[in-house]
DNA sequence: CGGCTTTCTGATGGCACGTTCAGAAGTTTA
DNA sequence: TAAACTTCTGAACGTGCCATCAGAAAGCCG
């Protein structure tokens, strides 16, 4: 169903209960986050998300659409401002951290939902994060600002890193991003970096 | 219960029952493994389980205490056998992939049942894991041989990396390990040793 | 106002789960 | 062998889940 074809109330609806879902799913978990809970949160009955979604299948992929498509849209563009590998492939790193503080809540959703979804369609996620990880990596190793390194080992690495973060703030909430963002883009500076 | 108290019969069960949940974990993942299936996988009765192991949560304990066990039980004669941090990091990383190529289905499970029990008592788990690590980064540094980074945020960098890893592998089992594992020791080596 | 569609409610059914338990089967002890 | 204990079975129970649906409410329009 397009999005032309929605109502105004249908629009409405979906956001809202996106956001409930949204943070369900951030502060209860993927398992506790039932459609019954997320109706509650939201003030309505079960049905009506069933009603406009279809499904929990339908709303869970809502949810990731949603959250990608902040995600992307804020850090392509600073990726794509750098006019050197070294200077986008530290952009990147940034700017996955800084949407972690803009917008932690549907990143922990994210978070979740690819975590719990084992074999389900968000696995393919996770290879278009890492072979996007990858050109910037290419790029580098064709202009020789990085050393020769394996670009699918480098990119496991580096995506593992930052993906290790969210989990760690679930249980450490206060930790300082800004300090882990000054040590993660330094790490993998000096790991990439042909040597002098 | 002490293991000293426990009836042969008891032991023999109790070990089926944990492998064949650990099978169960690492092939259907940790939401289809139900108390059902692993009963079904060990052809016996359902309520064998409960009377072994007291419920769901129990034997879930005994997996990880057994898998963890494993893992330092080849994890840290490895490390403490070497000379220099960089020597003793370095041993921790390939320890650690080596486990997986020596121990996969019993790893796998051990992360299914961590990402899975959030806020339950394996979250410590992690912890206890970063602390461990940053004593060899700490050694590093009050040598000399490492620069002077901030340990959480490098021991965060080095689990995520290395955690990213089995979760990796469940898309893609035959990916070549051993690269892998050059690779993983070459970031760290970089990323942490003192600079010329 | 009266018909028509959209939107919502809340109860219901069906399913899978973990646990429990009365009794059966097996094992040990005297 | 007989009694006592350990181990096991498989059905039953309570719970929570998602999906469904008849009917109520609300909005829209002629």
């Amino acid at each position: 169903m397009p999005s032309e074809s929605r109502t105004f109330i249908e629009e409405a609806r979906r956001a809202q209960i996106i956001d409930c879902a949204i943070d369900a799913l951030a502060t209860l978990g993927y398992q506790q986050a039932s459609m019954t809970k997320i109706a509650k949160l939201a003030k309505i009955s079960p049905g009506v998300i069933s009603y406009h979604f279809g499904g929990k299948d339908e709303l869970i992929k809502a949810v990731v659409t949603h959250v990608v498509e902040l995600a992307v849209g804020l850090m392509v563009p600073r990726i794509m401002a750098q006019t050197t590998a070294a200077a986008a492939l530290t952009a990147y790193i940034e700017s996955n951290l800084e949407f972690m503080r803009l917008h932690r809540n549907p990143l922990i959703a994210l978070v979740e939902v690819i975590l719990h979804d084992r074999d389900g369609p968000y696995s393919g996620q996770q290879e278009t994060a890492l072979t996007d990880l990858e050109k910037v990596l290419d790029w580098g190793q064709q202009t020789g600002e990085f050393r020769d390194f394996d670009q699918r080992s480098m990119a496991i690495a580096i995506r593992g890193a930052i993906d290790a973060v969210p989990t760690y703030l679930i249980s450490n909430p206060d930790y300082d991003l800004g300090a882990l963002t000054t040590e993660l883009t330094t790490i993998f500076s000096l790991a990439t970096r042909r040597p002098a």
